[in-house]
DNA sequence: TTGAAAGCGATACCAA
DNA sequence: TTGGTATCGCTTTCAA
């Protein structure tokens, strides 16, 4: 079968391809006749452009790429739902990479992606990353970089970002103002800024009231699931267990209800937990989840947004060039006062 | 700054693009010490081959688009994994689609990949799609499509599902085996192939053991969130309320647990529940979630193997060419007998 | 208002 | 073993 191209187009009109190509786009010099002679024949013959042949032509590829750590996962599925909203709107086409929480896997992503393959770059780090050589590559090609989540500190490109700071500090106090006196904290590897911020809010609450910030009450996963919930469990079966547990990632709150029901340790009576999470069942857990939630969809929509700001006029540089959204505190059983 | 292409290394190294095109791609009619040159340059400057070029050339894109009604959701995202990770090994590019369940943005996506933007498509419908006028058109566009889950049955070409009848059937048996009497069904539209052969089996199963089969007891959903919520709980409310509710969606199982907290109903005193499920929480829920649950990953995976498996021969044409994989009943608290 | 032709960057055929 | 050149499909400049 013959592909329908733009010369297939012009031969059975009796026309140039540089004609056809400019009745397509509505140019101002065609006149209305062949105009509606050739928008008819497309229509017919169903034509579709070449985007690649565009591209090259264009140095557009209409497409950006969004690179995740990992998608199964409320917060980030629910954050590519925005962001995808957004590309649709702007006719582009959304390219996923998932790097697993692997470094190495982001570094040969970002690599794919210097040659122009898209336009611009949604990202959120991988967990543990020290070398940052890639970002370095990635900022000298020229391709527009918005970090949303997990964003670097490094680096000098758009970031959204929630307050993270706050949020850490806020979901100690809370703990606190339920009476738990041995507040642990759960975190990554402890590498990423967002990760750094939230514990900062959770040191500067835990001194500030005098409770104890003994190194044995924060407790680093590593991205072995199995090892994570090993640490959790261990935690949780030391005879100065704490009361009150700060898990500043998703997944490591639901280690606790399982390492809990394990243990046969009552929440909220023998422990209260709060989380950064998105789930989008935490009400209906045994017990409902006290959580600081993350403007998920916003957040994927704002870094959308902005990035589609920069690809309409890449010569402004973006003044202030972190978007700050602000979570939620949402009261629940698991930190109710017994 | 200057592009680094073929022509600025043939220029830099006095050779033919020909040349360097064919030292890079390591043909066997090149010598080894210019070959070494080439690559040496090549790597120095670090040359990344201008992906349009070669998909205009080659005809090829290295690229795959996934086709999704939804993606937050723990079936979709994680599928996605599965999908990513075979991608990821075969070098391809993966491109992601929402159809929010929107018959014509189908249509419209569909329309956008016709131009051999993707060289094969991983599908799962939209719920409610009466018109298929847009599969008939790619299925003529000699551009590989699978189905999985959400499968059409009407288009012949490779599906990967799962036992859905047998899964409806056994939901509703162990239903029926925990003294339910008055088992309601959830469903979306219903029009999905696979939303009918769970029915099927729901129903098959409620008439064998002579129960009710009243038509008040199925509910039909369609994608309004609020809607659907009010009519689940309509029906909760109601005197001759079913005593089991089998919800063959994810997300109306979450609906029934809201509405009978909001009835103060009981699970699973009151109501039992079993529901098609991929959630991460359901042995958390409160009660924990009797589930249908889907290898989503290994869908995933599945489909895109396949894929790939045409996409390297394209000649060959499948015979069996529907991959049935099993979904598992995980039993819990929600269905216990009282 | 329309046509001819150059060029985007890579590949592959034909010559040498 | 290497070079020259046509080609993929589209856009755009220059000429008519």
């Amino acid at each position: 079968m013959d592909q329908v191209n733009l010369k297939r187009l012009a031969k059975e009109l009796n026309l140039a391809v540089s004609t056809v190509s400019r009745a397509l786009s509505d140019s101002h010099d065609i006149s209305e006749e062949t105009k509606k002679k050739v928008l008819a024949l497309a229509r017919k013959l169903n034509y579709q452009p070449n985007p690649f042949a565009r591209s090259l032509r264009n140095r557009s590829s209409k497409t950006i790429a969004v690179i995740l750590p990992e998608i199964a996962n409320n917060y980030f599925s629910v954050a590519i739902n925005g962001i995808e909203e957004v590309a649709q709107a702007n006719n582009y086409h959304v390219l996923i990479y998932i790097t697993h929480e692997s470094f190495q896997k982001e570094a040969a992503i970002v690599r794919l992606l210097l040659n122009g393959r898209v336009d611009g770059i949604l990202m959120s780090l991988s967990g543990g990353a020290k070398d940052t050589d890639h970002l370095a590559e990635l900022q000298k090609s020229n391709i527009p970089v918005v970090f949303f989540d997990r964003v670097s500190d490094t680096f000098d490109t758009i970031r959204v970002t929630t307050n993270n700071f706050e949020s850490g500090y806020l979901a100690t106090t809370h703990l606190i103002s339920r009476n738990c006196q041995r507040i642990a904290y759960l975190t990554f590897s402890g590498d990423l800024s967002i990760e750094q911020q939230r514990m900062k809010g959770y040191l500067e609450a835990v001194q500030k009231h005098g409770l104890s910030t003994a190194e044995d009450l924060i407790v680093r996963c590593d991205t072995n699931a199995e090892e994570s919930y090993k640490k959790i469990k261990e935690m949780l079966s030391r005879d100065d267990r704490p009361d009150g547990v700060f898990a500043s990632v998703e997944s490591l709150a639901i280690y606790v209800y399982e390492a809990c029901a394990e243990l046969r340790l009552r929440i909220p009576e023998d422990v209260k937990i709060i989380g950064f999470s998105n789930l989008r069942t935490a009400s209906l857990l045994n017990p409902a989840l006290t959580t600081i939630t993350q403007p998920a969809f916003n957040m994927g929509r704002e870094a959308a947004r902005v990035l589609f700001e920069v690809l309409k006029k890449p010569h402004v540089r973006m003044e202030d060039n972190t978007i700050v959204l602000r979570s939620n505190l949402v009261e629940r059983r698991s930190t109710a006062i017994t």
